[in-house]
DNA sequence: TCTATATATGAAATTTTATTTCTTTCGTTG
DNA sequence: CAACGAAAGAAATAAAATTTCATATATAGA
């Protein structure tokens, strides 16, 4: 887990939360400011557990204690407040600016706690590795399909080589093609694909690396990894698996692929060629 | 009555405090982090005062007290760091915190010009079509196909017959067959696309209607368009079109779905039944 | 279906932390 | 040089947080 980023820490490890612990997460969601002034007491009474829960839940955050959460939770109000971005669930067709504006805070704060999970360390090493790798394999199942696609794609333009499929047996059968040079980038938000898994499994077995980018921390395909890397999406007017927003695992590639871009000096060149060839299908 | 901001109360009212006063005031001043995790205790010892009067001095500060005037810091901290952090577009391996910082404030003004730029009334135009098609196509080339994949999968689950394809010549073919009743929504950056373009000519010449997302507002694909969304991508590290990000597409997308979500009674249980669907792959 | 086991949770006890009270010290003034 | 007043620390008290322990609930196995 990073430093600390409560809001985002309760956005991606939600749905491992004990039934109390969700009651009190849900409340710190919704009353993040009141929460910074509030005592163990108070906030268990508040959110209908008790002191004892509300302890170990600071801990199970990976905080020190309940102060030191309170202290993360007032900085992150303040950027929040900063930022004016008034963050609410609300989406009425009626009134269309105000759930234009509403989307919009909703998807900048799961950009924002995204972008706070984050390790530099762990960023770091995963992009020498991506650099290195003779060949690197996005894979993912159903609607994440289309970022693994956008993500072979762009590493592509870069001179890395990349594969990627819309055709499971098609993933499974290059993956067991990897070996100790390879890597694989899994996407998944549930982590819990059975297929994902064993993709994962056939990979590890070759030797490949496993990078994991995954909104469950402590799911089979997080475990799974050999680096890990956490988004926060949080979907608080749907609450399914299938409902997940793609963007913050988007954003996540974009943010790779940035980082690549700048330091593979030869990728400009590449991408320059890559835009050539298409030219033909552009007007003017 | 914490309104106030301690390091300025620290500033204006330093040569009213008493000796000891002084001396925490000092040390604050120097450790304004490490304070934040300090208790009564040790920011006594380190300061060279007593528990008494580091509580005295946060009452006479006008703050509740010890807490409250740490969570005031906690706040201050963060703001000071943030502003030293001086977002650019400096994107530079060596320094990926700061790297990231600006990457994400990037992202969510593209963000936020692309909402700012979505107009009510035609929204609402394009919405009340969607809703009420026969038949929706999702239409790309290139690097954009994925998003055009990801609306049709999510347009899909809400109840509405969607196509994509990932090859151009089943994608135009498919546009051949589309009439009055139908939409094709066109996703082209640049909007210069020639096959994308004769796409369009094929969709009008059905009588379809057509809407366009694109970065480019007077491009030839808006001119075609008889509705369009102008998306706000401003790419400024890099210059040529194949570095468009796609997230702002993508978030219209995400937009347009929400938006039909909510407004769609039968949205829930088709989604619900899709999910059902997929959970032989998912573990537990 | 019933028992055994594991686990989540709350009540109570304990420990830690903050505040208040009480006392000492030191400087000033009559 | 006593007497007063204010500043500051020590000690006592109060408050808050954490841990322990008991209980309830769910799960697995017989």
């Amino acid at each position: 887990m990073n430093s600390q980023s409560i809001l985002g820490i309760i956005c991606s490890s939600y749905e491992q939360f004990f039934d109390a612990e969700k009651k009190i997460a849900d409340f710190i969601m919704e009353n993040k400011k009141a929460v910074v002034d509030m005592t163990v007491a108070q906030l268990a009474k508040a959110s209908c557990t008790s002191d004892a829960t509300v302890s170990r839940f600071c801990r199970r955050c990976g905080f020190k204690g309940f102060q030191s959460l309170k202290m993360d939770l007032a900085k992150e109000v303040m950027e929040e407040e900063r930022d004016s971005l008034q963050v609410s669930n609300e989406i009425d067709r009626r009134n269309l600016p105000q759930s234009l504006q509403n989307i919009l805070a909703n998807k900048t704060a799961e950009m924002t706690a995204t972008m706070g999970m984050l390790e530099p360390d762990n960023l770091e090493t995963i992009l020498r590795i991506l650099e290195h790798a003779r060949l690197i394999q996005f894979a993912a199942v159903g609607n994440t399909i289309p970022v693994a696609m956008d993500g072979a794609f762009k590493f592509n333009q870069l001179g890395l080589c990349c594969i990627s499929g819309t055709i499971w047996e098609g993933q499974i059968a290059a993956t067991y093609n990897l070996g100790p040079m390879d890597a694989v980038i899994i996407i998944s938000n549930s982590g819990t694909s059975k297929r994902l898994l064993s993709l994962a499994q056939g990979a590890h077995e070759n030797g490949a690396r496993i990078i994991v980018i995954t909104n469950n921390g402590s799911s089979p395909l997080a475990l799974a990894s050999d680096y890990l890397i956490i988004t926060a999406t949080r979907e608080k007017l749907l609450t399914g698996d299938f409902w997940f927003s793609r963007i913050p695992a988007m954003m996540v590639i974009e943010t790779l692929y940035l980082l690549l871009f700048v330091s593979k000096e030869d990728a400009k060149s590449h991408i320059r060629r890559h835009e050539d060839s298409i030219r033909q299908d552009k007007l003017t």
